[in-house]
DNA sequence: TAATAGTTCAATACAGTATATCGCCATGAG
DNA sequence: CTCATGGCGATATACTGTATTGAACTATTA
């Protein structure tokens, strides 16, 4: 027997921390999506038994929470604008660009409230960019409607491109096509709008429409913002 | 013995079809949230083996699908008014008491593209009232811009009631007192803007800032739709 | 140094999940 | 009455999250 041969001495386990957990976790969760993230295969990719994990999570749940907000660390920018409408402008392309590079979390997004470090940093950062602007309910409600559009907007865009990923078609061919169903549905000719809409609609490119109705939300916001408050 | 305890003949099962397994699954879900709705449970509802119901769906998530199409039934006003903009605020509000009747369809909203018979005919009827407002691509933008605001509105109503609900809090006293994470993170000092407007702001009931918020999206979308296509 | 207390981790266990496979039984036709 | 067919249900598989329990190792104390 060589040294070669000679058995590993008892691999020390790697010390675990959730930073390790919440990585291996979103590192999963890239590869295969939320479903593929299993506290099993979680624990499998830091060597450690599927238990050991409730040390440091006490559920999947919290897991989830915790990669949300390790993502949020991405979404806040390094540095602000000064421009109220610009600091809104780029937390919804920011975050639609982390959703893009993480598409899981357009399942998690709006789920549930989001109260990590990060995430109430993101809040922090937007809450200050319209401080004094209006009074503080008007604010409120600005920085809300403009977080529903984005959200929805991104879940929307996800959950499509999903759908043409399936099929292999493109936006436009997909709504053509689509399976027998769609086809089917539109040809019964009681969907004379949305047959025109499917028909004729130009395909615009996700990002551009995203742009462009933030864009409009943002100029209604901007007008309730410059009013006097009542 | 009697009729009375003479057994009962072999009770020649019920036949199944998707409208009741649906309506199954809706009850369980309505009772116990989406997690509660398990193939199991649902063909024990209707006393049958679980593998039974593989005769008329072919997963899971398909049963989700229909159970989605099936609320956009409840979603359909029976008659549209003329006005555009009133059959955008109807159907946001519709949408958002159906959400409120189930409350899991705010975990489905948004997730998958809606393509079932009754959510195309919601689709049908909101393109029908703008039809001719503007050139096509604005009006799809439209429609498109205000189903996201209220698709994130709705979903993040449901995310705070459930967080509510869970510390048995009202909006105000949870954000104020909840847990001694956020009380902790906002003592640190880091987050000055949202402490303040924790404290500071006023509790405005759930359903007036979502109705806010819509009228603001749609003064956006009234705005464009008034623009001469470019 | 010896013994003991305590902590940390992993194996096992359990109850549940979605779904595939297969064999039986009941109903229909001939 | 017999036979075939096809729907149905029981069983099986490979997972899931999580509770419990016991073992092994660390640190402390006598």
């Amino acid at each position: 027997m060589t040294v070669w041969d000679r058995p590993e001495p008892p691999t020390r386990p790697v010390p675990l921390d959730r930073e390790r957990i919440v990585a291996a976790a979103i590192a999963l969760a890239d590869e295969g999506g939320l479903e593929a993230v299993s506290l099993r295969k979680v624990a499998a990719r830091l060597d450690a038994g599927p238990m050991r994990l409730y040390g440091y999570i006490s559920t999947k749940e919290e897991l989830f929470d915790l990669m949300v907000d390790e993502v949020h660390a991405e979404i806040l920018p390094e540095e602000q604008p000064g421009d109220w409408r610009e600091v809104l402008r780029i937390r919804a392309h920011r975050t639609r660009q982390a959703t893009r590079r993480h598409e899981w979390l357009a399942d998690l997004l709006g789920g549930r409230p989001a109260l990590g470090p990060n995430a109430l940093a993101v809040t922090e950062a937007t809450l200050a960019a319209l401080d004094g602007l209006a009074d503080l309910d008007t604010v409120l409600r600005a920085v809300e409607t403009v977080s529903a559009y984005f959200t929805g907007a991104i879940r929307r865009e996800i959950a499509n491109l999903r759908a043409e990923r399936a099929t292999g078609l493109s936006k436009r061919d997909w709504q053509r096509a689509s399976g027998p169903h769609l086809r089917r549905m539109l040809a019964t000719g009681r969907f004379p709008a949305l047959a025109k809409a499917v028909h004729d609609g130009t395909e615009v490119d996700a990002e551009a429409s995203f742009a462009t109705g933030l864009d409009w939300v943002l100029d209604a916001v901007a007008a309730k913002l410059a009013q006097p408050p009542a």
